[in-house]
DNA sequence: CGGCCTCTTGACGCGCTTCAATAATAGTGG
DNA sequence: CCACTATTATTGAAGCGCGTCAAGAGGCCG
């Protein structure tokens, strides 16, 4: 039914990126992913690209062809809407799957900028329409991406409708480090990639209320601040704002008039609820 | 690699719905779902189960077992946090997709609740582990169903973190309007089937803003304004409401620096901005 | 150095939340 | 049938969080 199928020559791509290019095999994507690799090749199958600081990778109305895997580097995902509103939608990082938007009508509707120098494997499709049973177990691998990322827009709704400036922003200070984290350094002394207009976009605020946030945070003691570097001093203080975020409270109208029948797994968010509300993948992606 | 499977017995379910079992076939669950059938079969393998107002089809934490999708009926998808507050997703109709959020863990994290009595068709999964190269060409629609999802979360992200509480409004209630005309209802005049609550707690305000909202805009005389019920007497007013939204002005730095060197499609959204507004689906799902 | 950008800080005002009270509706039982 | 209560919706008044406007500080680069 599908085909993922290397396109021999992108080379009519007139595009900023496509140079330096190396390669990867379906199994390092796979580890790369996050996933448990079974039978894959070694072949070098998917093209590694560069991507310079302040490019786009992918541009809105761009006719969908390719999906992107992070390999290295800091991205941002922008949202235009008609009256050329942008609202930044994410930061992905290193393992983060991009232009998954695009695979509704096969046209992208974000922008995806490197906010860095950065690193990308290309997942090619046939644009023949069709996509599915792709080699190496990548389909469900896909799935179950999309879905991730669909319970991650879902919680930063939650927090933007729901929770105050200073909430956010400690909830996004946290999903940062945690990211950092991931990726191999430290969590609670960071840089952040990105400036303050694409920060407050993500967050729902003005960079005034941005700047003051955390610069509220720093006097209080909750974080040490110097341009974009980042120190957090007491994680705790800032879950405590996360948690306490609504204050503009909530309607609880809990009817709990029927117990639960299914079987369930303990509520994942227990430890650290602000997972993934900075990018989708808050984990690497497991078989059950 | 799949499996798609009949499960011949789900009667160890104790849920509240599963009563009145009727049958459903590939072909119809495709044209439901409005994609072009073309070697489906006729053999009714999907199980059609009722639901009765006010239960909830899937709760969060339940682990995950199958899709649904809606054949009649209005739902209301609920995410909980760990503090208790209620953020209302979006509202569901039919040939809508239910229970993506749990493909990626295979656990449920969000609440489907129906609004009315509804119908629904159960698409089950063999819960070991791997999901993919479904039956019937099931795969690609799921894939660019989710991704479609994706699309509409984010816009609802743009509107609640840009736009005014009267946009927002105006947005839900051109959204609605479009749901209702696809569903073969009139566009202008329906019953919002949801309360104040759900309304609010959709469109990240207070149930107290909701119906200052409303009756601003029945004095105004955009709309007319009976309990739930709901007529829209301006369509062009509540467009313009909803397009002036940002006056929470944006702080657009558009860097046009580069040229489109990619091939695009004309930007979507040109005629209806608010599509998918209310929910996942704007269209039936054509392949290019 | 001077121009330009990003970031900070202050004062003010508006939009929405908050609190509180009332009204309209639906459901229940006598 | 009407009283009775619970739920839902409306309306007003007051407060404040955050947007808005304006000015200034600090960093980057030619």
């Amino acid at each position: 039914m599908v085909s993922l199928a290397i396109q021999p020559s992108l080379a009519n791509r007139t595009s900023p990126r496509s140079r330096g290019a190396s390669w990867c095999s379906a199994k390092g994507l796979n580890t790369l992913l996050g996933v448990d690799a079974t039978e894959e090749s070694d072949l070098p199958l998917f093209r590694c690209v560069q991507v310079r600081s302040g490019q786009s990778l992918i541009r809105a109305g761009q006719v969908f062809t390719t999906l992107f895997v992070v390999k290295a580097g800091f991205f941002k995902t922008v949202f235009t809407d008609e009256t050329g509103n942008e609202q930044v939608l994410g930061f992905p990082v290193k393992s983060e799957l991009l232009g998954t938007d695009g695979l509704g009508d096969h046209a992208h509707v974000n922008e995806v900028v490197a906010l860095t120098a950065a690193d990308v494997v290309e997942i090619p499709f046939t644009c023949l329409g069709t996509l599915a049973s792709m080699q190496a177990g990548l389909d469900e691998t896909l799935l179950r991406t999309v879905s991730r990322q669909l319970v991650h827009e879902q919680l930063a709704l939650t927090m933007i409708g729901a929770m105050r400036a200073d909430s956010r922003m400690a909830g996004f200070l946290l999903g940062i480090g945690q990211k950092m984290n991931a990726m191999g350094y430290s969590s609670v002394e960071f840089n952040l990639q990105m400036n303050r207009q694409a920060i407050g976009s993500y967050l729902g605020m003005k960079i005034e209320t941005v700047s003051r946030t955390l610069t509220g945070m720093a006097r209080s003691g909750l974080i040490e601040l110097h341009q974009r570097q980042v120190r957090i001093l007491k994680p705790d203080g800032l879950r405590e704002l996360y948690r306490q975020g609504p204050l503009k409270k909530s309607n609880i109208t809990r009817d709990d008039s029927a117990a639960q029948t299914q079987p369930s797994v303990p509520h994942q968010s227990a430890q650290t609820p602000w997972s993934g509300l900075v990018t989708g993948l808050s984990g690497p992606l497991r078989r059950p």
